[in-house]
DNA sequence: TAGCGTTCCTAAACAGGTTTACTAAAGGTT
DNA sequence: AACCTTTAGTAAACCTGTTTAGGAACGCTA
């Protein structure tokens, strides 16, 4: 393997100093006094000749990786892995790289990479965070570490955040499936503190308001084998035969409801209607297809990403905090039309 | 923030030189003559005031970076993005980080990430190759780079990879579908060379031979708009009305294919019968349930992590070069019993 | 013409590890 | 006692950029 060409090698050929060098590449000539025709000689070499700059030289000096680090959920789920996505892809073209990891949502877990994130130095965390690691959040913050965090909040941490509106969404999904004469709406949520849950929650709660039903509500375990939430909504549904809908909280929970429902035999829209919070590209190929709520990824993308990096510039004013209220949107299909 | 614990520190701390330190940090202790006791000493107080190496003073020095670059086609793939998480997983476990990104199975976006991930010195790759890459790929093994491919190979490319038997896997199905009584079995697939298309494409013919029956296949184009794609399959299908059953070579073009079915409101299994090659798990959710190729995700991704860890050790030798065929299995259901 | 301000550029320190080359002391041999 | 070996440990070089401190040359003013 040839040797990588270093600053030293590019100010030898010139016959100048590795410090004008760097005064130039990193926009300083005119600052420094660099005269144009040198600075020109320069950069036309460093074209010439493909240089590339040391990463690691770069780091230790100043500190920076222009690496940031990003935790989702679970990088499996097409939610976070859509959202990952484009967030790697905006990264990149502004420099950045972006190490992902998955936190299953786990409190430990969550702690141990935080910990190995931050020996490797990234520069900026963008994480949808689990429960009970406030603490652990707070130590970035106090550290002057830039931290986003997206489809999600937890309170007591105040940093810039992306999230969507849980509340409204869930309940304007409910007040469709009101319209749609559908009144006794159940809801499978996560057993789960989450800010994000919990205002998905209020919306159907509040909905139900509306023609003076009561929630029916029945909370599953995160982590439980998938066989046994199956049977969990199973009984749910086997024990609420009042129920003529019946709302799931996420993407994951209603693969799992879908399931029970098949197996129940019940039929969708008509024995039961059916909502999911999240969509995915198959649910309109269901039969019936499947009405969800479609959370706007490319935006959650976007504004995380931009607000990382409005964070990483020099001058960023820690004690400014943006928030960040993006609209998901009810894609009606036929599960949730009686004579659909 | 409190400014980070050095080696110079912990040698100060404890009266001695920090190479000594060094030295026993690297576990060359017994080489280079240090005393048991001191040892222990160094160890304890390493342990007591939790230091942590900065990893750019030893990546600058020892040019190793303990990162691995994963490029897979599409990280909000699910099979992909499966892969992905179980590596991700084992090797953190084991000091390594990932660095994923999409190469979208373009070939310019490739070499570009190649490049990026050069200057960023990762210590090996792990790629799910698009076409048209040979060159770099052998650049990187003739540098000494350690290079797992997985999913599929390059022709022209010796190295260690992790391939499932995807002629055998789609010579079953196709078997499968004959023993149900489909007679004119179409296949769609990717307008492409890369060799898992072509074995799965070949498994589809010779299967066909079996009943001396003539291939029928529709070839769309990876990155078409998928409006586009949808109608390409509905024409095709349209156009070969003898058609029974269809096999689909891939998860993205399933979901075209089936979203095309759906709107020419053929039935499955009766009037088409459909296997698709990668299992989902909404699959068997469907209505009918959708026979698939499963392929072993955890395996795949165990056995090219551990190739890459292979190579990643000092003594490698790297005219050795191992290949690992794992069996991919065919998950019967509705979609595929014509009396289903 | 001494003094001052610019302009243009560089030597050397620095970041925090790893590795080489070397020393001091102890032990063993003849 | 002279010589060699081994043990235990260290000083300094090194990796490649960035940044500080400062020098030389020039023009301008008083």
């Amino acid at each position: 393997m040839k040797k990588k060409t270093t600053i030293g090698d590019i100010a030898q050929q010139l016959g100048i100093s590795k410090t004008t060098v760097s005064f130039v590449l990193n926009g300083k000539a005119r600052e420094k006094h660099i005269s144009e025709s040198l600075e020109k000689k320069i950069l036309d070499h460093i074209t010439k000749v493909g240089y590339q700059p040391n990463q690691f030289a770069q780091g230790l000096r100043s500190g920076k990786t222009k690496i940031i680090g990003m935790m989702v959920e679970d990088i499996s789920d097409p939610f976070f892995s859509s959202v990952a996505r484009l967030i790697e892809e905006n990264a990149y073209s502004r420099g950045y790289k972006i190490i992902y990891c998955s936190t299953e949502n786990d409190t430990q877990k969550t702690k141990d990479l935080i910990q190995i994130y931050r020996t490797r130095q990234v520069d900026g965390y963008i994480i949808a965070p689990p429960p009970g690691i406030e603490k652990e959040i707070n130590d970035l913050i106090d550290d002057k570490l830039p931290v986003v965090l997206f489809d999600r909040t937890i309170p007591g941490v105040e940093t810039s955040n992306v999230v969507v509106n849980n509340y409204e969404a869930a309940n304007d999904a409910i007040l469709h499936f009101i319209q749609n004469g559908y009144r006794n709406i159940g809801m499978v949520t996560l057993n789960s503190d989450q800010v994000q849950m919990q205002e998905r929650q209020e919306g159907y709660i509040d909905a139900l308001k509306r023609i003076k039903a009561e929630p029916v509500i029945k909370k599953i375990i995160y982590h439980d084998d998938k066989e046994n939430s199956i049977r969990e909504i199973q009984s749910f549904l086997t024990e609420n035969k009042q129920l003529d809908a019946v709302f799931f909280a996420t993407n994951y929970i209603a693969d799992n409801g879908l399931e029970s429902i098949r197996n129940l035999k019940l039929i969708i829209p008509n024995d039961i209607g059916v909502i999911v919070f999240d969509d995915h590209n198959l649910y309109r190929l269901f039969t019936p297809s499947i009405t969800a709520i479609s959370q706007p990824i490319r935006e959650i993308s976007e504004n995380s990403i931009n607000l990382m990096l409005e964070m990483l510039e020099d001058d960023y004013d820690f004690s400014s905090v943006k928030s960040v209220l993006l609209k998901s949107s009810l894609i009606v299909r036929e599960s949730s039309l009686a004579k659909g």
